[in-house]
Parts: C-alpha cells; structure tokens; sequence
RNA sequence: GGCGCGAUAGCAAAGCGGUUAUGCCGCGGCCUGCAAAGCCGUUUAGACCAGUUCGACUCUGGUUCGCGCCU
C-alpha cells in the first residue's frame, strides 16, 4: 500500500557534492539530455550581485541551463532551510505540472535534508529576540544560557554543548516565542515526508588530496577574476551590510571583508579563504556520507557515464 | 675567524628535571528557520651525538645549521 502510494509519486532527482565538485557542469549535461527543469540547492547562490566568490554559474550558462532559486535576494536579506523548503516545494509542483522533473543541484545539506525530511512547526527566526539575547550572553556568557535552557528544556539542553551559541539562542528564542519548548515542538508535529520519488546522485572525490587542489585554484581564479573588486563594489551598493550579515557569513566573502580592512596581507587571505572552502567541503562530506540510498559517483572522474544514464532514464519511466 | 643568540609537531609559539601547552592546518563527527553557519573530538614534537640524573624537551659538553654583532 505503501509502495502502491510511493510508486504514484512524481520524480525528482536530487545532485548533491561538496564545493568544487563540478555539480553545475553535471547538472547542465543532465539538463541537455533530459526532460528536467535545474533547482538550485544553495545558499549562497540565493544572492544577488554575489557571483565571482560563490562560484556562481555565469550568465551565458544560465542562459542554456536555467537554475531557480540563484538570485533571489539581495545580500541585507536573509534566507533559511524553511525558505528553501517551501520554495522548492512549489517550484517541484510547478515544474511537475510542465510534465519535466525536478533536478536539484547544490551543496547546501541541511537544504536537501530539510527537503525531504520535512520541518517541524517552530516559529521562524525574531531579530529583536535574538538581539535581546545576544545582549544577555555577552554578559553571562553562553555557558550560563545553556544553564538556562536546561532549566525550559532538559532534554534539549542535553544534546546542545554548552557553547553552541547559535543553537542554544534558537531553543531560547523558540521557548520565548511560542511558550513552549523545542522538545515539545518536535513532539508534537510529524513533518510530512517530501511526496515525490527521489534518486539521489552525489559527486564524490575519491581523492581529497585532488579537490583540495581544485579548490587551492578555484580561490585563485577568483581573486584574479576581481573578487575583491566584487566585494568593495558590495559594500558600496549595501551600506548596510556587515560581516555579521548572513551573506557575509559567505566562505572567502568574510575573509575578503577581513583583509580589505586591513587585519592581514593577500596571502594571508588567500590561505585563509582556501582553509575556510576546504572545511566547508569537509562538512559537506561528513553529511553525505549520513545520507541514506545515495548514488556516488566520483566527481575526478566527471564524465556521466552510460550506466548513469542508463539508471537515471529507467528511473524516469519506472 | 671571534663573540652572542637560537634550533620544539605541516606552520606559528610557550612553560616545565617526573602529570595535556596553545593557536592555525589536517583528520573524524554533530546538525530542525544564519548552514558557505555554529559546535565537539583528534593525529603529528623537542636538530644530532655524548654526559649528569632514579628520570632530560628542560642541566652540561660537543657537532651541524640559522640569525645578529665584531675583526
């Protein structure tokens, strides 16, 4: 019964790989070959006027292979997993009218993983109460709000460090908002499961030592592309942005803000943004490697081969 | 040639005669509205040779190398 529901579901195919993978020249072959429609799974790429350090597509290959979600936003704003989600949820429904099949590309795991796992029904994010918060950590300290949290919410505090900042002031201000705790908010609400069939490909380097060297020359490609031209040029449009921005949380895009105000030279820059890109990819992979049913192909040896296809095509008309 | 100073992990950098320096990097992991974020864990030392000592990265002598000063 199960499986008769599961069969009904529309498709989806989802390409996920760490920075530097060459997910956008796989997507655009797939693209050329098949009946899909590209969703960009990346939160970096949401931003506008943020091209040369996020590794954007250029123009001309969006021009042959559109992604949605790239260009969303401007670099003030935020975004979230839960904008993602229900983004993508309607581009998928949209794009599943048009009879094609959703393809998402990107590198953004908590993304996928919110995707399809659903989300449970917490208040979104409150400035004003993470800024009342803030103001109370940085006289306690983060260790005394995690004392804190445990008293609203034991269970929680439990799997929370004591200096996880981040995830602490979220069980606080979720708790702040709704009167509730976060372990009563889960409880309580089952996220859907994402109603669509998925096949799950992911670009995998079989040698790290190899993507560490791409991405050693993709930072420097993007210097000499005029990177740091990119983000003076972002300051002067954005007044209001800061390295606290969420877009400036951006690998390379906070060390290019450091170095532009003079806490280190250019190679100090250039090594840094480059330890920065190689723990994201590290991240990436610790994720990838948790994810269940997934196909690897080893992205050093990009070529989609036939079996792939072969794959993906009987996917499609199962 | 003489004098002085130094030699610690992939890099930087301390203390210490006997229990982990530390930071960065690298590696492993966690992950519910900031996720390209945040956090946790962790491998790699004491230039070389001899001596003192129950015990030396730490004290002594020598060798090699580097730095500075002098002739």
């Amino acid at each position: 019964m199960n499986f008769e529901k599961t069969k009904s579901n529309p498709r989806a195919i989802f390409l996920m790989g760490p920075t530097a993978s060459g997910k956008t020249g796989a997507a655009v072959e797939l693209y050329s070959k098949l009946p899909v429609e590209i969703i960009s799974v990346d939160s970096a790429l949401v931003y506008r006027d943020m091209d040369i350090g996020t590794a954007k597509p250029d123009a001309k290959t969006l021009a042959k292979a559109p992604h949605h979600l790239i260009d969303i936003i401007d670099p003030t704003s935020a975004y979230s997993a839960a904008n993602f989600r229900s983004d993508a949820l309607r581009l998928m429904a949209d794009i599943t009218a048009r009879g094609k099949i959703p393809l998402l590309v990107g590198g953004t795991m908590l993304y996928f993983k919110a995707l399809q796992g659903g989300l449970s029904g917490l208040p979104e994010a409150n400035q004003e109460v993470r800024a009342r918060l803030d103001a109370r950590a940085a006289l306690i300290g983060w260790p005394a709000m995690h004392e804190k949290l445990a008293l609203i919410d034991a269970s929680t505090a439990a799997r929370l460090e004591p200096n996880d900042a981040q995830r602490i002031q979220r069980a606080l201000e979720v708790f702040e908002i709704t009167g509730e705790s976060m372990t009563q908010l889960y409880a309580k609400q089952t996220s859907e499961a994402l109603p669509y069939k998925l096949l799950k490909l992911a670009l995998v380097p079989s040698d790290r030592k190899v993507l560490h060297e791409r991405i050693a020359l993709r930072f420097d490609q993007m210097l000499t592309a005029g990177f740091l031209d990119e983000v003076k040029a972002l300051k002067e449009k954005y007044p209001t942005l800061t390295a606290d921005s969420t877009s400036m949380r951006c690998v390379g895009y906070r060390q290019a803000l450091e170095h532009l105000a003079g806490e280190y030279d250019a190679a100090e820059l250039r090594d840094r943004g480059i330890f920065a890109t190689r723990q994201l990819a590290k991240r990436q992979l610790t994720w990838l490697r948790g994810m269940d049913d997934i196909i690897e192909l080893d992205c050093l040896n990009p070529q989609l081969n036939e079996s792939v296809f072969n794959e993906i095509n009987q996917f499609i008309s199962d």
